[in-house]
DNA sequence: TATGATATGTTATATTATAACATGTAATAT
DNA sequence: ATATTACATGTTATAATATAACATATCATA
């Protein structure tokens, strides 16, 4: 089973220092643009390092931005569930990392008899520095 | 402003009735299939009929699946915000339609300095049904 | 050092979505 | 009733996102 502490590989290295140093999450193809230089070549290398790290739990895809960022998480649990607070205005974003949102998803789930596994939240809005400026 | 009572145009009217007599969301290449018998010809006429029905809350997307499934509640208000149990086994998708997430999304937004607009919940898991067959 | 598992490089192609532009339709303001 | 306006349509082309297939390479370990 793949762990997060496991050795990465160079492609997989290259696109996570380029994602750990992004403000805000990239699309793949505009990873594939930032590291060609570094000898990556096809949208292929790309997809295949991100669903390693997305794997280990080191990068999550936000679903509807098509885009992907590095966990700032040590030792990230999240290899599957996933919460978001997207800021609309200059579009960084935060990883909200709380049990207790498992646990309400899972009592909602209960109320609908639906057993839940994991979950995707992307909220939307304004962050502490947007906010001010309206 | 566009309201859910508007009457819908041919395209748009076609491409809700397949998807509200579809038990599982529909990607729009598969919607285009569909409806070609019906004189819809090519993927812009399909695009073009889903932006308007999710614009007047006719039709939501699921942005993890590419999919779009068609509003069951009268008079949707859910134009932006969406909460959906998506079964894994069955792929059927219910939607959560409950104040009572946008005001506990609003509570976790705002313990974060982050002032909240619009969510998209995608939980994953096993449906009533799938739940009983393991 | 053979083995098995995983990663890579490469080409091609599938899937999802939009651009651009000419034409058509339908509500309503004159 | 018709000019105007806004929106919807039809069509072709293309952009953006993602995967298939297959030959080769690397690396841990039996």
């Amino acid at each position: 089973m793949a762990l997060a502490t496991e050795k990465l590989t160079n492609n997989q290295q290259t696109v996570l220092d380029l994602l750990e140093h992004s403000k805000e999450p990239l699309k793949a193809y505009a990873i594939l643009f930032n590291i060609q230089k570094k000898g990556i070549k096809s949208p292929l290398q790309v997809y295949r390092a991100l669903d390693k790290l997305i794997e280990i739990g080191k990068v999550h895809k936000i679903e509807s931005k098509n885009s992907f960022i590095a966990c700032k998480h040590k030792n990230c649990d999240s290899t599957t569930s996933t919460s978001f607070l997207i800021c609309e205005t200059c579009d960084q974003v935060t990883e909200l990392k709380k049990k207790n949102l498992s646990l309400y998803f899972t009592k909602q789930s209960d109320q609908a008899d639906f057993k839940y596994t994991k979950h995707n939240l992307e909220i939307y809005g304004a962050c502490k520095d947007c906010k001010i400026k309206h």
